[in-house]
DNA sequence: GCGACAG
DNA sequence: ATCTTGTCGC
């Protein structure tokens, strides 16, 4: 896996920071994307007793959605959680599972925002323009930015805005069922990223990939 | 100062 | 994220 924008890992908050506002530079929200025959999906749990972060990447056919193969690894945990900064914990061991697959998804959705975050460089963006992917972020959960009640059936979405502009979308995947927070994450454009979501959603709230990818990171 | 806060 | 039983509803 090659890695476009190479930087170090151990920082400190402030430090962080100025990697976002550098790296949201490099984001882009137009459609890029080339066939796409295999999606992925990421997700990242921890051993809190050894402090160690397991990350797993399941890739699915497309748009057949059936697993085809999947990666796990694991480091040493190196930066706490802080909102606002999740992926400089999380994408080291990211990096190592998507390193450790054999077959390399022509799209990863993550498990957090994309651009809906507070300086628009949530882990997806950061992930994708790291490895210079198509990215989706894909959040259970609101981090930033305003939105009106989205329609209860599915496929009905809401932009989430912040500062007049749009940065994401409050996407119910399911009739009736709590929305999840799309937002681009590298190399796709929001309707584009919503799209592809509800394609990789068949039964559930969450996509498949996602659910595989939560179902293989429990396992130790 | 107060409230909010992906995983 | 993770700790955790039963329970309401399709």
């Amino acid at each position: 896996m090659e890695i476009f924008h190479e930087h170090s890992w151990d920082l400190t908050i402030a430090e962080a920071k100025v990697v976002q506002e550098k790296l949201k530079n490099k984001v882009i929200l137009e459609d890029q994307l080339p066939t796409i025959n295999y999606v992925a999906g990421v997700d990242v749990s921890y051993d809190k007793q050894k402090g160690i972060t397991q990350a797993a990447i399941a890739v699915l056919n497309f748009p057949q959605l059936e697993l085809q193969t999947h990666a796990l690894a694991r480091c040493k945990t190196a930066f706490p959680y802080v909102p606002g900064y999740l992926s400089f914990r999380e994408i080291p061991a990211i990096l190592e599972a998507l390193n450790a697959v054999t077959i390399q998804p022509d799209l990863i959705l993550c498990d957090g925002q994309g651009t809906a975050h507070p300086r628009r460089l949530g882990i997806a963006c950061h992930l994708g323009v790291l490895i210079n992917k198509p990215t989706i972020g894909v959040a259970k959960s609101w981090l930033t930015g305003d939105y009106e009640q989205v329609p209860l059936t599915q496929g009905s979405w809401q932009p989430l805005t912040s500062e007049g502009e749009t940065i994401g979308a409050v996407l119910r995947t399911r009739t009736g069922i709590k929305p999840v927070f799309v937002s681009p994450g590298h190399q796709i454009s929001l309707p584009t990223a919503i799209r592809y979501t509800l394609a990789c959603t068949s039964k559930y709230r969450l996509p498949e990939t996602t659910r595989w990818a939560d179902k293989l990171a429990a396992l130790q």
